[in-house]
DNA sequence: CCGCTGATAATCT
DNA sequence: GATTATCAGCGGA
């Protein structure tokens, strides 16, 4: 498939920082993702296939979506080298569709419209409903990047296993970040 | 700015 | 019964 997925999941990652996710041609840039696989314990592939995940381990440039904490959807991108990867979307800086994203979330503060997995997922539409569905396709468009952005590196957030691996990535220069980075992030790859 | 807490349901022990 | 790839609202520093 697409030359993006077919390297490490981690680079895949990086390389998504910059791209552009539409759904019905509501959404933005995406400005923050991080990392997992099946050899992660952090990952919810690692224990292997069930029902809610079977999108990690099915075809690359397709959604997994699942349910957090009761309440929230997560979007990710299914793709990378290693078996059953895929990335958490964690913020994007809203393009199109603004008007529409505040109507949504309830709020009109644009830098908290996107600022978080579930936030994002509300913002857009997203539901369990299009857990699997091809990035290519109606009602979903996958843009890539026009540039390729300065990028900041460091842990991943909200878990409790495999807390060291700098495995989240942000686009330096965007202020619809969920959360800042390290101070001193060496662009470690 | 920071930390605490409740909401809510699928999954796991 | 506990945990979870979260968020909003609140109160205190």
């Amino acid at each position: 498939m697409s030359a993006l997925f077919d390297r490490p999941v981690v680079e895949v990652a990086r390389a998504l920082v910059g791209c552009r996710l539409f759904v019905d041609g509501i959404g933005g840039m995406i400005v923050e993702t991080e990392a997992y696989h099946a050899g992660d314990p952090a990952s919810h592939s690692f224990v292997g296939p069930r029902p809610r995940t079977a999108a990690m381990f099915g075809p690359p440039g397709h959604a997994y979506v699942y349910r957090s904490y009761g309440l929230h959807w997560c979007m990710n991108i299914v793709g990378g080298a290693e078996t059953a990867a895929a990335v958490l979307l964690r913020a994007i800086a809203p393009t199109d569709g603004i008007e529409t994203m505040i109507a949504r979330r309830g709020l009109s503060d644009p830098r908290l419209l996107c600022a978080g997995p579930g936030r994002l997922c509300t913002a857009l539409g997203i539901t369990g409903a299009m857990d699997g569905l091809p990035l290519d396709v109606a009602p979903f468009a996958l843009l890539p990047r026009e540039a390729e952005p300065d990028i900041l590196v460091g842990p991943r957030i909200g878990i409790s296993k495999a807390v060291d691996e700098p495995w989240r990535f942000g686009m330096k220069a965007s202020r619809f970040l969920s959360r800042g980075f390290p101070s001193n992030n060496k662009a470690a790859l």
